[in-house]
DNA sequence: TGCCAATACGTGTTATAACAGCTATTGTTG
DNA sequence: CAACAATAGCTGTTATAACACGTATTGGCA
């Protein structure tokens, strides 16, 4: 079998070594999980990244959390965090308040139309996952993420 | 075990399910190698997708490619390829030409200058490739491979 | 106390991604 | 052959990512 990854992107060499036939795999694989997210979470009016803050957010309670603590704790990283919270802010989806203990801080917390919209796109993207994932046994399940631990624990 | 990746995003609560924590998995480490790799290139002046361009442009030889078919072998889509050329043009790393037999088609080829970068950055992204997937014996590697190919062909 | 580093944000700017719409060229079909 | 659809690419615009730098606040230490 010439491997389906070559199909997908047209390349009919075959790979040089498998570590690049699994980097490959796991850009575009991201890719297409994202985009297919991206696409459930259109019609809420957010992009995945916002989903996780969201989430992120709820977790944190009426505690709220500062914009570093939200960075810190998102997928991937995002060195502009302030403006990500603007645009959320000016959705109404969380406001902000300055921390009068520290003032350097500036508390964000969610709102309740944040968690409306939480609570309305989850169980759609739950389905989603769940299909994506379906052809993966629970020892499947565990064997991919332990590898893509092993990956990223190289650093 | 806490699980990784809960620690790496400090996640207290424990995942609700497999599907969930595989999905973020992905992400996560795809980002980390997206960001690792754009690294690695910064010193050569392309990004992770302009690399991939030209290994593709490299792979049609003399023959070139219309801006469609890149864009149909690129890892992860890009809805706006006239630009990505049009950059890459402009850095000297490719030629285009408007095809004389159907003129509606662009043809890139790749330029000397493209050439040489492609084979100045490749051992060095090969290098951080293998170490990367250094703790993966070659059943691993496969698995991981499988079972990514699982999670894309779901649709 | 006064200076200085560290921290947490904000801002300015550029580059790129994403989306929609437009033009030129070719193929198709009545 | 004329009209129309399909294809390939370009352009305009907005939103976001990425980077560097600036500002306010706090904590540490001589």
């Amino acid at each position: 079998m010439p491997g389906r990854l070559q199909a997908e992107i047209k390349q009919n060499k075959p790979f040089p070594h498998p570590p690049a036939e699994a980097l490959l795999s796991i850009l575009r694989t991201a890719a297409v999980l994202e985009h297919h997210l991206g696409e459930g979470l259109k019609s809420y009016g957010i992009t995945t990244t916002q989903y996780n803050v969201l989430r992120i957010l709820r977790g944190a309670g009426q505690n709220g959390m500062c914009g570093r603590e939200v960075a810190e704790r998102l997928v991937s990283r995002v060195p502009d965090v302030s403006r990500l919270l603007d645009r959320m802010e000016e959705l109404g989806l969380i406001k902000r308040d300055r921390d009068p203990e520290d003032r350097r801080h500036v508390t964000a917390r969610i709102k309740e139309k944040g968690l409306a919209v939480l609570e309305q796109a989850t169980p759609e993207l739950e389905a989603l996952v769940l299909r994506r994932f379906s052809r993966l046994d629970p020892e499947g399940l565990q064997r991919l993420i332990a590898a893509l631990e092993d990956v990223r624990s190289v650093g």
